[in-house]
DNA sequence: CCTCTCTCGGTTATCCACGT
DNA sequence: ACGTGGATAACCGAGAGAGG
């Protein structure tokens, strides 16, 4: 469900605004019902995960799952909830403290059997507890949609159609409402048949993050994706008014799969169906090739200096933790040294810190590493006995590679003049 | 505009061994 | 019994990223 081609959307952009207090109870509100929902939903649905993800650790471990599953070659990876007998809703307020003005107060939710005789209390000088039925909220929630202006020039303008984006609670909003109709999709599952089971089945490694939605080995997406259509007596999963469309990607290889940041690419490995992620950077997209996009502070600018320090070791590990092709990690590497070199970073430091990064992680890409290791002969002394390898070895093949992809890339696009 | 995750590094709190 | 120094844990805020 991309945006394809990259399109512009606007965003109820305003620091402070009436909305943004029902906003900000709103969503203490739906983060009680996210939990709440998962766990009803581990409780009905032993077998499936959830399908929302708020990280791509999520994706990384369903593709992990994936991998352990091992399918054959052949493969193509190409209101629910309740609250038990919750009564109400008490979102308890606490306000920050008379000499802290710009501080925000803070809302949390919790469920209460007994419904209150009074909807507001106050409990202490700065704790205020509200509480809401069903109903309530229902009312808070509709006033929150319908109350969200925005302006162009002279224009005051209202959403009509779906959630004005920059209020507070619309990621939940969107988790919620596409979480819903996954709920009564598996809910089929009892009391359908054994091929419909086996069908329903396919549809454990899915992953939705808010409207990306990624399932493995699914032929069945296709015919199920709408709940007006039926397919083995099973109906779909979302109602046809939310236009799901596939992606395509001609600039990405055949079969490849992005989703978030990560591209999965299908590969055999011993005649089993293995998926390894590399980075999808939506700014390599040909729709972005001519726009500046500026990544990573620079090294002279006014923030402070630990900021800029942890620039490069906080990318290290966030493609170590998603990548799991060896020559992609080095590749992109290597883009955010370039990145950083052109903002005015030491080459030295950044290789000092990449070199001592790697040696902290000496699994990391263990297997290549590994053979790389066995490949380089030990170096034998004069009367031809082998003598142990110098240095560790292991942490250089991700490095020399790094270190020439980045001679590469200096080659191919000489760094923007400076102003 | 807002939500989330992850990691780092600095600050603060706590614990424990040791010495007075 | 009490103070002190060092180690460790917890917390917070910053950066990076993702998305609407």
């Amino acid at each position: 469900m991309h945006k394809q081609p990259p399109s512009m959307r606007y965003l109820a952009c305003s620091h402070r605004c009436p909305s943004s207090d029902i906003g900000d109870v709103c969503t203490a509100i739906f983060r009680l019902l996210c939990t709440t929902y998962e766990q009803a939903w581990r409780q009905t649905f032993p077998n499936f995960e959830p399908w929302f993800c708020l990280s791509s650790a999520a994706v990384i471990n369903m593709v992990h799952a994936y991998n352990a599953r091992g399918w054959p070659a052949t493969s193509d990876p190409a209101s629910g909830y309740h609250a038990g007998n919750a009564a109400a809703i008490c979102v308890r307020t606490i306000d920050p403290l008379p000499d802290s003005a710009n501080q925000q107060p803070t809302h949390t939710a919790t469920f209460v059997k007994r419904r209150p005789a009074v909807k507001y209390r106050q409990h202490q000088e700065r704790i205020h507890c509200r509480y809401f039925t069903a109903d309530d909220f229902t009312t808070l929630f509709s006033s929150l949609v319908q109350s969200t202006f925005i302006q162009f020039g002279p224009a005051l303008v209202r959403q009509l159609k779906g959630i004005p984006m920059g209020i507070s609670p619309a990621p939940f909003i969107a988790n919620l409402y596409l979480a819903s109709f996954e709920f009564r999709f598996l809910q089929q599952y009892p009391s359908a048949t054994a091929a419909a089971q086996a069908t329903l089945r396919r549809f454990r490694h899915s992953k939705r993050y808010l409207d990306d939605l990624a399932s493995l080995n699914n032929p069945y997406l296709a015919c199920l994706l709408y709940n007006d259509r039926q397919h083995q007596g099973l109906h779909g999963i979302y109602p046809s008014c939310l236009r799901v469309t596939t992606q395509s990607h001609p600039h990405l290889p055949a079969g490849s799969l992005p989703f978030l940041d990560i591209l999965l690419v299908p590969t055999n490995r011993h005649g089993v169906s293995h998926i390894t992620t590399r980075l999808y950077d939506k700014r390599d997209q040909p729709a972005f090739q001519n726009v500046r996009l500026s990544r990573f502070v620079p090294l002279h600018s006014n923030v402070n200096e630990a900021a800029k320090r942890k620039i490069f070791t906080g990318q290290f590990h966030r493609l170590r933790r998603i990548i799991s092709d060896m020559d992609n990690f080095c590749y992109e590497i290597a883009r955010v040294m370039l990145a950083l070199l052109h903002n005015g970073y030491q080459r030295h430091h950044l290789e000092t810190s990449y070199r001592s990064l790697l040696r902290a992680f000496p699994h990391l890409f263990y297997f290549e590493r590994r053979a790389y290791n066995l490949r380089t002969p030990r170096p034998r002394g004069p009367d031809g006995e082998r003598r142990p390898r110098a240095a560790p070895p292991a942490t250089d093949l991700p490095f020399d590679r790094t270190v020439r992809y980045v001679g590469q890339l200096v080659e191919r696009r000489p760094p923007p003049r400076s102003a």
